[in-house]
DNA sequence: CTGAAAGCGCTAACAG
DNA sequence: CTGTTAGCGCTTTCAG
């Protein structure tokens, strides 16, 4: 057989003298045929290296065997971490004869080129409610859809988050429970789903313990170091400064320690820092991150579970599922009873 | 026009009264067509929302339009940033009528699905020669190759590396031009092309400095941050000390700081280190590290131009990359003279 | 410049 | 259990 030359179903016909039907049942093992024709292709098959033409395939049954993995942007503010594990955790679960496609929805101006036969489904790991475009688009083209990492208004797709909110109120609380009374903020991308729900998360704590919510101690990030470093910096010359911090990922949690020991102060004696993500270097600072916990290979294997699920059992899944976060004490947060 | 019900060619031929071959060579802007008729055409396919098939196309071009990303693993030894920085890379270079698919080879048994009917091109991130293997397989299937972070043996594909040896060589030369003269290694996973590299560098600045190798201060370790921690505490542990080390990433040098640190020792005060990336992060930490940088993104999105001139150009492209390293000196290392 | 006809490799409906 | 026939949507000869 020579190379770069594809061996065909009428191939095999025509060596075994049937017809390419009957070929193409045995090679998908229809329970038609009889085992000893079956074998005999199998072998002839494995032979002359045989391979299904995935595109004539995909011609007929309509089927593109592409599974989509979109992201609000593969930019900055999207930490590699994060993008690391939602990758893997898609990834284990999604079989081999389905492709995994991967795409950042801020690459491209239109979605024209977005259709069911060009996806079997998608995974999109949605950040911005400006997202909400690019979802009604998947629905109105019927293409199986998932949707990670931000609730949606609409409870019909499944839609698989992380419990920000509680995880952010479950931050702030650990620090007021250890005398902390003025407790800054640094948020992430405005308009962020993350950013929203921890916000309020962090406002619900303040709220619960009668604590004022002061305009002064909350500064905007954008989820990167460098933004952590700069809103950091800033609340350090706040007239009343605050004693601890709690930062919405640990990327900005990270740069405001960094701007703490700049500054000469010392962590957690100065200030307390608390993070979100628990991220897989966390624990190696110095002083080891407080944060939170949430797993996203978990809330990404999932939603390639749901997604397998509905594509190859053709069955209808919806509703919301919040997979649980878990504060995780270390050393950056200072006791002040 | 109902949803989910695609419009064809035909369907566009039909309203317009025209042949459906008219109409596919005024989609795909061919001189044969009259400015007229496409002009017609192109209306009628925006009005209807005409979609092209790509699997027919496909089935006819003998096309995937996919473009394979293959990792050696997706697993614990390729660490998030990297991977991150190369899959950004790379799809930022991609045009979008390409599918950016994304593998791990350790996921399969097999790669009997790897064919050129099904990947147009494939982007190869190497990290261990067992990839070889995988590499005359997609030779002998003829399908455009071009192979990353790993030298090749063979210089008849394209190849682009960054300079290792001459980085850690760098990195090693630093240390000993401050003093240092018992330089520790901690060392990636043995068998992996960079571990190679980089440890010839090590030997290399060691050498030509006149200063010895030993196998003493030498510990493997695996990429990992844990790993690293491991390694250096068994290095504290040594008879005589060394007072410096260079890890052969980021992550492995977080991991010893952390040894150091939580032994009480300060850095660079009782020892210094240099680590390999230059990861987004190494400036945040305390002290900041010193570190090799080489820019990954450079070298994936050269990789990915060259393939999309291979494919598009059907041209033949060869020859070996190297992209230069550059030592970024921070505070992790002490000056002893 | 346009059209008619053929065919890519596969699966599926129908007929034995 | 097997074969015949048709057709998925597109591009590409070849013939006007």
């Amino acid at each position: 057989m020579r190379c770069g030359i594809s061996v065909t179903i009428k191939d095999i016909a025509r060596i075994l003298d049937i017809s390419h039907t009957t070929v193409s049942r045995a090679l998908n093992d229809s329970p038609l045929i009889s085992p000893a024709t079956k074998k005999k292709v199998a072998e002839t098959a494995k032979m002359l290296n045989y391979v299904p033409n995935y595109s004539a395939r995909s011609l007929v049954q309509n089927k593109s065997f592409n599974i989509g993995l979109f992201f609000t942007t593969i930019g900055d503010s999207t930490s590699a971490d994060f993008f690391y594990q939602t990758v893997h955790g898609v990834s284990s679960v999604i079989e081999k004869s389905y492709n995994l496609v991967i795409n950042g929805l801020d690459h491209f101006e239109d979605f024209d080129w977005v259709d069911s036969r060009r996806f079997d489904g998608v995974i999109l790991v949605s950040q911005s409610d400006r997202d909400d475009e690019f979802v009604y688009l998947l629905r109105e083209r019927r293409i199986p859809l998932v949707v990670l990492n931000r609730k949606l208004p609409i409870d019909s797709i499944v839609n698989i988050v992380s419990d920000d909110r509680g995880g952010a109120k479950a931050a702030v609380n650990h620090l007021i429970a250890n005398g902390h009374r003025e407790v800054a903020l640094i948020g992430g991308v405005p308009g962020f789903h993350a950013t929203f729900e921890r916000r309020e998360g962090y406002f619900e704590a303040l709220m619960e313990n009668e604590l004022t919510i002061k305009k002064s101690l909350m500064e905007d990030g954008d989820f990167t170091m460098e933004s952590g470093r700069v809103a950091m910096t800033k609340l350090l010359e706040v007239q009343v400064p605050p004693s601890s911090v709690f930062a919405m990922n640990d990327e900005m949690a990270i740069g405001a320690m960094k701007a703490i020991l700049s500054a000469g102060y010392s962590i957690p004696d100065d200030f307390s820092v608390v993070g979100f993500d628990d991220s897989r270097f966390s624990s190696y600072f110095s002083p080891a991150l407080t944060s939170v916990r949430r797993s996203i290979e978990d809330v990404a294997s999932r939603g390639a579970t749901s997604l397998m699920e509905i594509i190859e059992g053709n069955v209808e899944l919806t509703g919301l599922t919040s997979v649980e976060t878990k504060l995780i004490s270390r050393q950056s947060v200072r006791d002040l009873r």
